[in-house]
DNA sequence: TCATAAACGAGACGGTACGTCTCGTCTTGTG
DNA sequence: CACAAGACGAGACGTACCGTCTCGTTTATGA
């Protein structure tokens, strides 16, 4: 947020982008999703509100756009050799990624939101994204021997996961980074026990 | 949802009380939280628009009660003697809560709506009265000897729970038993290999 | 439009009412039709916009319900057994209702704004009703021999009206109680000569 | 409309001009004064906006201008040493003017829109124009013997033209060759009968 | 013929008003 | 005298034009 500017050379066009999206995560932090009105991000931003919907179609678009510029570049992917490690940095880096207050407004407004279309597809590309980067970690693992061959990538990576987003949007709790080691340590137990191995279907 | 009126006796009160929170989980599976209107629920419970904001005040106070009504006795306490299936029929039964359509928008509405005090209640409560009942189910296993002492219980009923919930607010994939069964497999799995025990502290 | 309190009695509703048109009228007056706000209207009535768009619908109904009410009683109807001095009292009550200000200025909201249906009807209405009070003192002229037989009142009529609103539409002079009387003699004596004798058709 | 072109020689300017005049035009007559844009105007002109803005300043500058320029020549001077037939045909060509639909759409705009100083100037200048050119066959019959001495010119030429206007402005009638000839007439048997001899003052 | 000034195209922007939609309060006539 | 029926205040929504501005491109014309 605070060194976008730096990104954002000449015009007014893209100064205005910047204030709009920068006020958008601002309002998302304050205020909620549900409580985010184009008019307050057009008055912090110190812009039209005719602007907003012109570029960005209303409240969705908007979030959208924010949420995106926020998303890139917020996952790491580990590779130390060693899958528990692995995983666990793993759990580290969503850890990070949802302990932030303006993260957690963004998970917040992306999975606690409305149902539109456009909502949809961040949800979806949000967790494909993040997906697409986990699914090798395992996929290594299994080719190293560290986990037992049939082991669900896919499944392995949801269980990482589902611990920390559940913490932090059905019970509300504060994230820990020992919650975090927790749910990769229960994860790699499991997938060592072959919990995860698939059937041959 | 249609039964519901036999469990409510006598007055034109109890009548009106019935129809309105019966129209609100109508609309809230129809259309979901956000965009759920007073007027809506008042219309379908042929009931005036006043009658609802005097009785429950608004939006918020129609789900608060309504999801509280409905939520009465959803969840089922296993005991048969075997952790891992106790923890298997513990996770069909979240299953089973989240799986109908009913259930899931209810669901939905609780944990996918606003920030208001209100719903945060509903919210603690709904994760409450769950871990009561669910956290004796592991503490007997410790006694039996299934599982190590000093397993937290509250954090393995956690995990049996949060890939269901993950899967249902964060993928939006359908739930499965398939899913469910693999959530306890995980857990007990872990529990079985000390991962829950609780360093002294 | 001060006196409109009296009639009336109780409610909000028709406090309301009669704020807004009067709110209406004033804007009228002082910037005409094309400049006519909603907005303007609402707050000069201290009532919220939505209001008057609830209940008038819009720029339109507003000027047409006020224009109504302002219309009702204000033609005087002469017979004085004398055709000249009939059309000539006439001329002068056409001359009443043009010459204040605020005549004038929903006169010209009126016959200078749009062409949109409603506006059609009101233009007609108030056409016809007040062809429908002069045209029996015409018929009455011929009845008495004043005027030929076959005279034909309606065109005397709007002879009458026309170089009035011809001054105060498209010449934009003050209208003078010497132009009220000219236009009633030229009428007069153009009707004496037979010009508004009608062939048998 | 059409044969403007020939007067705009060689370069883009000029034919710009014509455009934008040309589709002004049209836009007035297809939905008047008060619903004409300058978008319209522009994007049926196949011409930017900013340049309408550029050279006429907005909607009443385009305006002003085309009436101007379709004002241009439409008025005939009749002398046919016969004051009644003078003022016939005089009657006549400003029903020629009224009767086209452009000429009435164009008449509307100019005495059915606002009242800016612009617009005022243009209603002035229209009036004018035609009283210049009329007073002079009133003039001519005075000196012939035709209309008694100290017959007012300006009050004879309102007086043929007001039917008219009154016809297409207020009562929203159909212009018809008859109501043209019933003006003069009125107006010529007026004069005869010395209602337009002004008293000296 | 070629430089240069003028006009134009493209489009983002601030601003005003529009008309609509809910929400939640407040008023009122009626039973 | 309570309450259903519904008018009202409040405020966000999304749209349409207005008129301004900037930047780059085209075009006419006279040195």
């Amino acid at each position: 947020m605070a060194d976008a500017g730096r990104a954002r050379p000449g015009g007014r066009t893209a100064r205005t982008r910047g204030a709009v999206l920068d006020a958008t995560l601002a309002e998302l932090v304050r205020h909620g999703y549900a409580a985010l009105t184009v008019d307050a991000v057009a008055a912090r931003a110190g812009v039209n509100r005719t602007t907003v919907y012109r570029r960005w179609g209303g409240r969705e678009g908007l979030v959208a756009e924010a949420v995106e510029a926020f998303a890139a570049g917020q996952a790491r992917v580990p590779d130390t050799g060693d899958v528990d490690e692995d995983l666990r940095r793993w759990a580290r880096s969503i850890f990070d990624t949802l302990a932030t207050p303006e993260s957690a407004a963004v998970v917040r407004a992306v999975f606690g939101g409305g149902d539109s279309p456009r909502l949809r597809e961040l949800r979806h590309r949000w967790w494909t994204v993040r997906a697409t980067l986990a699914v090798p970690v395992v996929a290594r693992a299994v080719e190293r021997g560290q986990l037992p061959a049939g082991t669900d990538p896919v499944e392995v990576v949801k269980h990482v996961g589902a611990p920390l987003y559940y913490r932090l949007l059905v019970l509300n709790e504060e994230l820990t980074a020992a919650a975090a080691d927790l749910a990769a340590a229960v994860t790699a137990a499991a997938a060592h026990a072959g919990v995860f191995v698939r059937e041959a279907s």
